[in-house]
DNA sequence: CAATTTTTGGCAACCGGTTGACAAAATAGC
DNA sequence: GCTATTTTGTCAACCGGTTGCCAAAAATTG
């Protein structure tokens, strides 16, 4: 039925746009049926080793690209990820995309990013409309419930990071280790009392930090309390300083490093000295961990490895492999760096 | 690649792919034609207002989306924007990614982003694969030279952010306004000599900010001095502490913030007391550059704006108006921080 | 009321690939 | 040399939309 062959080559085509090369030019200058060019493209070895280096030949002449909406039409493949993060200046985000991105892009695939801007409904949103052209779907620290996963997951393969949904792979830190390693130092350190400040309420990822922080500091002796902030960002910590100081804490672990940097920055401000009168742990080791004075002392997630991960175990579902039964972990690490250390009064 | 679709969800539609409906069967529902169906959904009034509803009722109720693919197919439209950026852990680039993103989401558009990793190759290379599947393409400060960026213009629509280019669409932050402020400012605390470090050495605005510094300098009667630096990073500017001192300068204005954090560093680490002794001004104001200690002066550029102009140029554009024969300039400010004031000794 | 014009829905070709089925050509076995 | 099997290239239907062309139906005009 489709005798497209006939039409001439520089015009009418592609309505509109500019002309580029297709296999039913490959296969006039071939001289061979555009399915065999199609087989040579896509399945080598379907066709004589004789006809496949004429055809490559010819490919290569005109300069030929395939395009990606023909081959998904039929196959339904389009060689993209989709990755949803909840907030793209969030610069937890950064070696996940890195990460995914590297790794997507060594096996052949785009990465396509989208945010949620954590909130649950433009997170659903922003996945209905990336599964509708992407093979598959990555998630990191998503705020839309398991349920909702679950739906998406039974659509197209979908990796989850920083979060355990049952039914889907996952891979998440472990924060346990430098959670531990944090604690442990602080304890060595002369701290007694220890204070969390939590993230979002809607975050998997903060009760299970705070759960790390509770286990290690009755491990080592210490006591331990949890205090809300309203945002997990520098003037959420800003905003949380009183509290801390009420606290009689004279360590702290935050949630993230921005509520780090914002603690430090308000309490600094208000006369105390890092790490003399008050140590304070982040966590992530985010992009400007460093530029403080003192540096952040904070828990490293390996974050690129997260995003390496994340695509490797999406490719390989796409390949017809199942995916990982349990999550899959990354290990943690302190970095010490000058905002914690011994009391000094 | 593998054969995974093996298995056949409901019936032989999209191979291999969970179905859903399409236009065939909301003709089926609704009494028409399938041309018609495809008429009432993309150029309603084309279509009796009584076979219009009967179609959009018979839409609904089969959940009915449509096949990006299959509409790309015959018009070669995506609703997708390119986006490469030099890197992507890089902070400048941030806010124009969110600029970019939420400017394309209000118009339906979805962002697709690349990194050139600062190589000219890798950069054409991700713009050639990402022209195949986007209406258009935004280059921030892109590497490739001018002419292979027109070549890529004459493809699709281009608009390039950061720096200026012949016969494609820019929006380029008018960086001596910001200059200039932050040399009247240095000039006014008693400063005599300003120092640049400058940037890459293929960067378009490395060069723009130098002659913006001298420029500014010599209408203030300050001397400047250019130094060159390794890499545009942290460790770049700490590498350049050592000119900085020996050039007897006594204020500083970098390439970028990067630079700024670094030698701000690596001077307080050798006793040098920021400003008292010298004043550090950076460019650009990216994520983390008020977490150091004095907070950072600098220049900054709007950069969410430039993100949000260049799809705005690229949009319209796609709708059939001219690009901005001109380039666009946004405006640069000076953000003063605690980096820069007075000479005390 | 008839002729003319406009509106509207259907037909089918097309976009650029993929692939099952088939038959011709090549190869292997007796 | 003949028969059976395998290899290989072609045919044409298909993926899910779009749209030029056409004719029937509806509306308008004289």
């Amino acid at each position: 039925m489709t005798n497209s062959g006939t039409s001439t080559a520089t015009t009418k085509r592609g309505r509109g746009e500019k002309s580029s090369a297709t296999i039913y030019d490959i296969a006039k200058l071939a001289g061979v049926n555009p399915s065999t060019v199609s087989r040579a493209l896509s399945k080598p070895g379907r066709v004589s080793a004789k006809t496949q280096k004429i055809i490559e030949d010819a490919a290569a002449e005109l300069n030929y690209q395939v395009n990606p909406f023909a081959r998904a039409l039929p196959t339904g493949r389009t060689q993209t990820i989709g990755l949803i993060v909840a907030d793209i200046t969030n610069p937890t985000f950064f070696d996940i995309i890195r990460g995914a991105e590297t790794t997507g892009s060594a096996r052949d695939y785009t990465l396509v990013l989208a945010e949620s801007a954590e909130s649950p409904e433009t997170e659903m949103t922003a996945a209905r409309r990336l599964l509708s052209t992407v093979d598959g779907l990555i998630l990191a620290s998503p705020r839309m419930d398991d349920d909702h996963i679950r739906a998406l997951a039974a659509d197209k393969p979908v990796a989850v990071i920083n979060r355990e949904v049952q039914g889907v792979p996952c891979v998440v830190p472990d924060v346990n280790k430098g959670i531990s390693e944090a604690v442990r130092s602080l304890a060595g350190h002369g701290h007694t009392k220890v204070a969390y400040v939590a993230g979002p309420k809607q975050s998997w990822m903060t009760s299970r930090r705070w759960d790390g922080v509770k286990s290690a500091c009755e491990w080592s002796k210490l006591s331990s309390v949890r205090l809300e902030s309203s945002k997990p960002t520098v003037d959420g910590g800003r905003q949380v300083a009183r509290d801390v100081l009420e606290s009689g804490a004279t360590a702290v672990i935050t949630y993230n490093d921005l509520l780090a940097i914002g603690l430090m920055q308000e309490l600094q401000a208000g006369g105390m000295r890092v790490p003399d009168q008050i140590s304070i742990v982040g966590f992530d080791d985010i992009f400007g961990a460093d530029f403080t004075t003192p540096a952040l002392t904070t828990v490293r997630s390996p974050l690129g490895e997260c995003g390496n991960r994340a695509v490797t175990i999406l490719l390989d579902m796409l390949q017809g492999h199942d995916g990982p039964r349990q999550a899959v972990t990354v290990e943690t690490e302190l970095v010490v760096r000058g905002s914690s250390g011994r009391l000094l009064s």
